[in-house]
DNA sequence: ATCGTAAGTTAGGTATGCCTAAATCACTTG
DNA sequence: CAAGTGATTTAGGCATACCTAACTTACGAT
């Protein structure tokens, strides 16, 4: 038995979870910040402050004290690398495996600390390179690039929009399951009818039915604008 | 983001690694020692020593001190578990994705750790749930149970006996590559022809070619008897 | 301008799993 | 049966990554 490094880079799977979710928060447009972060992973505030010291150390997130975290070249580049790790094994745990989509989180989350950018690749070559992974999210290409979109939240449509859904959070299962039912999948077509004042309920319709849904629920599906009318 | 724990079960990754290096050892009929479980997992001995502590307090393992180390039932359930695992991943990693036997092992010793029994088993569906990893080692069942073979080492063999190749060890890529431009693969059958003295080199047909390898190499190699003549 | 609050940081501690160096044990051999 | 040898264990450390409790900072509201 050779030495068994449990990560396949040079990096932890910790280290790779903390630049994975600086990365996703970043893309709200400003640093992400300590509380932030300690939310998405599930930590105390108070260890995300230690681990940020080790990774400015590393040169991987640039910090301003007290003002929030960046990330560097070097920093996006291992998050985009874990991202495409993630998203591939969530599209081939679906289309080679069967999975369905609400299942493939959690089982994408561990491997992708331990699947090789080989193996990645080849799961990649064997499902037909998807752009996409079962929930929208775009699959960055081998050599880091992402294809950016023009997308915004449901409930930012305004009222008689038509859109298209592009993407949905992938992190919670109950969620997908119960969006999948309301047919709010990736390609479905939707029109905003109406929306309750005070950010109140949003009616809407999905290919040809009428639905209603929260804004909170509505604010975790991203969708194209195809026109009003 | 959930919790995320970054292995399946209950146990560490280390946890299993002993457990798999126990189990292995064992098989040669006595307990395994600190130094020879130190080896197989390239760490120091001292080490091996307050992790069988652990594991002994967890009732793993069965410890006499300065004895040797024999694994519990539920010690032996989960390494077990964790060997089915790897030989399920390699089979798939070879059969589905088209990776070359030397190169599974590693791949499959990190993966093991993080993949569920349910991606497990739809691996082993997926490929005819077959009954032996890429090397010829059997895989163990669901439910635990492991098919027993009657094997020798090619070493063993007499001369002018017959025998068929069932299984190879796996953990030398390297050694791998080296074996299968003998043809001493699994399923391959093998003639012991004349062996050296003193421990020297063996002489043997594989197939209707003739071989001469060394008595260190060819204790890596399992055959059955197949008759002699 | 200062004060309260929320966000962030520091201090001190824990568990896991590894290390080296030093002691101890079991077993063989003269 | 005593000594040597190799295997094993103990002692004492270190790195990673987490925790709670207490402190500090930034910033908006008065």
């Amino acid at each position: 038995m050779s030495a068994a490094p449990r990560t396949v880079g040079a990096y932890t799977a910790p280290v790779e979870d903390y630049l994975k979710a600086i990365y996703e928060l970043e893309r709200a447009g400003r640093p992400a910040g300590t509380n932030e972060i300690a939310q998405r992973l599930s930590i105390a505030p108070a260890s995300v402050s230690g681990m940020i010291r080790r990774l400015a150390e590393q040169r991987l997130v640039a910090h301003e004290r007290y003002r929030g975290v960046t990330l560097t070249d070097a920093g996006r580049r291992v998050a985009v690398r874990t991202v495409r790790r993630h998203r591939v094994i969530e599209a081939y745990l679906t289309h080679a495996l069967g999975f369905s989509w609400d299942r493939v989180h959690d089982e994408a989350e561990r491997l992708e600390h331990a699947a090789s950018d080989e193996l990645v690749d080849r799961m990649a070559a064997a499902i037909g390179e998807p752009a996409t992974d079962p929930h929208g999210a775009p699959i960055p290409t081998r050599d880091g690039k992402i294809a950016e979109r023009p997308v915004l939240a449901l409930a930012a449509l305004a009222p008689r929009e038509r859109g298209r859904v592009v993407e949905v959070s992938d992190e919670n299962a109950e969620r997908l399951r119960y969006l999948g039912s309301l047919g709010l999948k990736p390609g479905a077509r939707v029109q905003l009818l109406e929306r309750a004042p005070f950010g109140g309920l949003l009616r809407l319709k999905v290919g040809s039915r009428e639905r209603t849904i929260g804004v909170e629920l509505a604010d975790t599906v991203l969708v194209e604008r195809s026109g009003s009318g």
